[in-house]
DNA sequence: AATGAATGAGACTTCATTCAT
DNA sequence: CATGAATGAAGTCTCATTCAT
């Protein structure tokens, strides 16, 4: 009869005494990886120890060591480990998607309000923001892998809704930041400043607003006139 | 005939003669100040030298610590210097503005706009997104400061908008993040991950193209309604 | 007339089949000694890592920990073993040779080449020469078991020479060193600094020439007189 | 008017009561440097804390790193330093001299047995001969700047003997060996395990019983016929 | 007021050794 | 017997801070 741990630490699994050698790794790069991310979120690249990140995993220092080679691999893999899915996942729904492009967007703005609310997922462009100046590769990479790839994709939607005369004409470039805008600098006011509405960080409000200030503007026809 | 300026350096005061060969200014703690923030922005806080910032400011490592106690205090000052003037004058200029709610948005948006193409102005909520977690303090006076002071003076625009009949019954607090948020995002995708509209960053353009869909709306009359 | 040299490594004991594919071979401590001499030789005590041993030696690093109990053991046992034959074999030799000095020094000269062409040999001196410091211990028993046994067989045959009228009367301690000193410093530069002749390392020639000059002087009667 | 330091150790000077802050350099490096030597030549530079060189010169390890930038530095500058005087002297002394090969001879022995006298002289070549696996450049460099500068001088010399007729016909690369060993390996026997003879290191008393050696030979005529 | 040599805590990284499997 | 994942002590190097000059 053993009393529960309800830390962090080590899992008390009843039926194993203390193993001081956990044995079995398989699984722990991606602990370590889990564990940094949680600590550089937390307190930048440069102000987390290794030995931090060890403890949070569930292991000794040295044993970070046997799975990246250095601190900095640790940052790398981390990004390139969150670089694929985020795009993808949008590109092959709006791929496969066939509806009217105020479908698109709703349905867009759906997945990202799902996506962007695990904050594993928000995390790496807060830390990639953070730690641009030590690591111009990693902007780069995330630049390419997502931000070039995601625009697009943004405005080539809003280039058809002009050509289905479902937009007015616009210009995509610029029109896709007053698209995404707003999402994005919600998250940042919650993130960062813990600042929130009334109602709370409910990304599905703050898209619901959005939507229909994109549908009918936020001007009336007198605001409009004058 | 007009001297020129090669420093970005304070802008020479007028008042002071040998403005070369100034020996005993009473401006070095703001040279410690701008050549700490320059360095933050480029590499961050921790990875920024005590001596970096003495060598750039043109003074030794010790005379840093004859006006600052601590690097940290560098950074507490930065931000707090910066503080006021931000709000402020958007306070002032609101409160001085008579015009329809349309005249005073794009009055905003070009005081904004201004003051945003100042890096040394932009410079320092980027420095505080990177470092919130080792300065929680600094995150929270920025949000005192500046934001919960700037947000309100936007929704308390929106709601005289709605109250006017200029405006549609939106939700303030989310109307808001509408309006400033693509500016936002503009900024952030240029000056973390270089990526500009074909054009470059001119946020003018941006600003006019935003300024129209908040008028007019994205959507045309046919995409509304499907 | 050559003397055959079997081989420097454990003869093959004739009472074992299987020689090649002895799995479970009790000769693993040799073979880790082996691997250790090499990599010790190569970069040092202190750099070599004992995996690095354990792989050479085609094993685990914690097979190795089952035949010796420290990294130090193993250098130990590495010297140990290597101490006895050296002498040995020169004071059998010697023991057993009756002919005349010059021909005792010649035979001795011979069987010394033969030996210090194998470079596992010579890896030894040179092995502890490069880690007295770290083990006074090896430095003393080398010296007791192979130097301080070595010199004094030479010294009785420079005494045994001078008493047979065919040796100057020389200090036998100090002629000791005119003898083997040339061929110590041939092999010093060659192993420690590349430095050879013109004709390569060939020890042969080296000891020819050497013989030639204690036998006769350097110097002619003429450079002898002036 | 200046104190002469006698000892490396932190002048004990009872003026002062425990200066923190010691204020100049000038003389760190060198002392950094006769510190490390020390130290790597008793314990080996792997085995050689950087602290503990610290200390021996008589400041904080940080210190260490204003004038060195990393412990190979040091090895690098110690054997550098070391590298320029020793066959220098010997080359200068060898082109002033006039005289018959013997006198140059003896001239030289009495020079070497001089330097060789002193300890850190000897230190360099055998810091070298340790860690020539760890430091191949230093090796190299010591190779080029002492050894293949100081093996042609004498070389050099035993032709000029043979032309003059002093010397017999012998290969001068080889003989050289036998003129240098025997004093090599007295020192190399002596530093390194111990090993002198009867009446201690006493290098002239070498010197004289090879110079006979190498006039006279070591065998008599019988000796040499039979 | 100013300098910069000096300090020393602390971080990253390595590796001998242990031990569950 | 054998493996290799895991540990943790120890070493190198950095840098904020101090203080003699």
């Amino acid at each position: 009869m053993t009393i529960p741990v309800p830390s962090p630490q080590p899992p008390a699994d009843p039926a194993r005494r203390l193993p001081k050698f956990r044995r079995r790794a398989e699984a722990r790069p991606d602990e370590v990886l889990e564990a940094a991310l949680d600590l550089f979120i937390e307190r930048g690249f440069a102000a987390t120890r290794v030995e931090d990140i060890a403890k949070r995993a569930g292991l000794s220092k040295g044993a970070v060591y046997l799975y990246f080679p250095s601190k900095e691999a640790i940052m790398e893999a981390l990004v390139r480990r969150a670089l694929v899915p985020i795009t993808e996942r949008a590109a092959e729904a709006l791929r496969a998607f066939s509806g009217t492009p105020r479908q698109a967007f709703e349905m867009l703005a759906a997945l990202m309000s799902a996506r962007l609310g695990d904050p594993r997922v928000v995390a790496i462009p807060k830390l990639i923001i953070r730690e641009v100046g030590q690591f111009p590769d990693l902007a780069g990479m995330y630049r390419r892998e997502v931000i070039e790839r995601g625009l697009p994709l943004l405005e080539e939607l809003v280039r058809r809704g002009i050509a289905s005369g479902d937009f007015r004409s616009v210009d995509p470039e610029l029109a896709v930041r007053s698209v995404i805008g707003p999402i994005a600098i919600h998250l940042l006011l919650a993130e960062i400043f813990s600042v929130t509405p009334a109602g709370g960080i409910d990304v599905g409000r703050l898209i619901d607003s959005h939507m229909d200030i994109l549908a009918n503007g936020l001007f009336t026809e007198q605001g409009r006139q004058r």
